[in-house]
DNA sequence: GATGTAATGTTATACTGTTACATCTTCGCG
DNA sequence: CGCGAAGATGTAACAGTATAACATTACATC
């Protein structure tokens, strides 16, 4: 069943949805700013894109790898800072990892929440909170630059299936 | 100055004072719980609080080597992990470094605000924060287990120092 | 003092990220 | 077109962060 109070994605969405409107958002963003969206660059974003688990680093390196370009650990990193550069993209901290911006190319700020169990991670740009951190901030005399929001936990999804068990 | 409206502490503050009532009351949390604050916990712990800036793993194991001991990293970690366990510091996500806790012991929502230019990491527990977290939360059917809240910036003192400039 | 548990020591290795420099592509411009 | 500058990628080596696996030691309890 297909929840709508939560945004998480259902196990049974069409993923294909997701990764097409991913690039297609993309391909947009950098098209309009004159950015080059360059082979590896796409081919990460996409592997990025291939779930809503985060990547690490050298995971995409191995899945590129599996596809004969073979490339080392700086190509990876350098198109993973493209596209966290352009919002594409973001870094997860908490785990060395990257996960698809389901906003491309909008710089916001967001908070991500990650499952423990099926290690999918969502991104929510939640209005008020954003503006209790901002005001946190100016209260404290904060001039705020950028900020890690992540949150852990269980995934509905995950909680019915820890139910079961 | 001294400036009450900033948590920050300022230039001229008796470090002195951090260190004491961090490891006094690390000390009360183990004695009171029957843990064990080893003599590596303890100055793994003492390093930390050398200064209000994040620690690396490596940068306390090098401390740690000049002192004689020349410990390997393995028990380092394993100090890092008592301390996190009991909530004496905190790690810092986004700089793979660990700050002690400013009310230690006590399992607690945290915010970490951090200066891009000084270094300085602190420690805020915002109670609306909190609530506007856990409420995001509910309403999305997660259940929350922990969180990485950590802010960076300039601080008060930095924000003066980069207008003189 | 024997015994079980917790803590530490030791070695090696895995994982994550960067530096430095060479080469190649692309693009604007004469 | 050809040239030069800027941008992107290739390559090798290495720096920084963290853990696995197993041996040993210290400690509390009986």
């Amino acid at each position: 069943m297909s929840d709508p109070t939560t945004p998480f994605p259902a196990a049974e969405h069409d993923h294909r949805d997701c990764v097409n409107s991913a690039l297609l958002g993309a391909e947009r963003h950098c098209a309009r700013r004159g950015l080059r969206l360059t082979p590896v660059r796409r081919r990460v974003l996409e592997l990025i894109w291939r779930s809503h688990r985060p990547s690490g680093a050298y995971e995409l390196l191995e899945q590129l790898a599996a596809e004969g370009h073979r490339p080392s650990p700086p190509t990876v990193y350098r198109a993973l800072e493209f596209l966290l550069q352009h919002t594409l993209i973001h870094r997860v901290n908490s785990r060395n990892a990257f996960v698809g911006c389901s906003s491309p190319g909008d710089e916001h700020m967001a908070q991500i929440f990650v499952c423990d169990r099926c290690g999918v991670a969502i991104e929510q740009a939640d209005p008020s909170l954003n503006r209790q951190i901002l005001d946190k901030a100016r209260d404290m005399r904060f001039l705020l630059h950028s900020q890690t929001v992540e949150l852990t936990g269980l995934c509905p999804q995950c909680q019915e299936a820890c139910d079961d068990d």
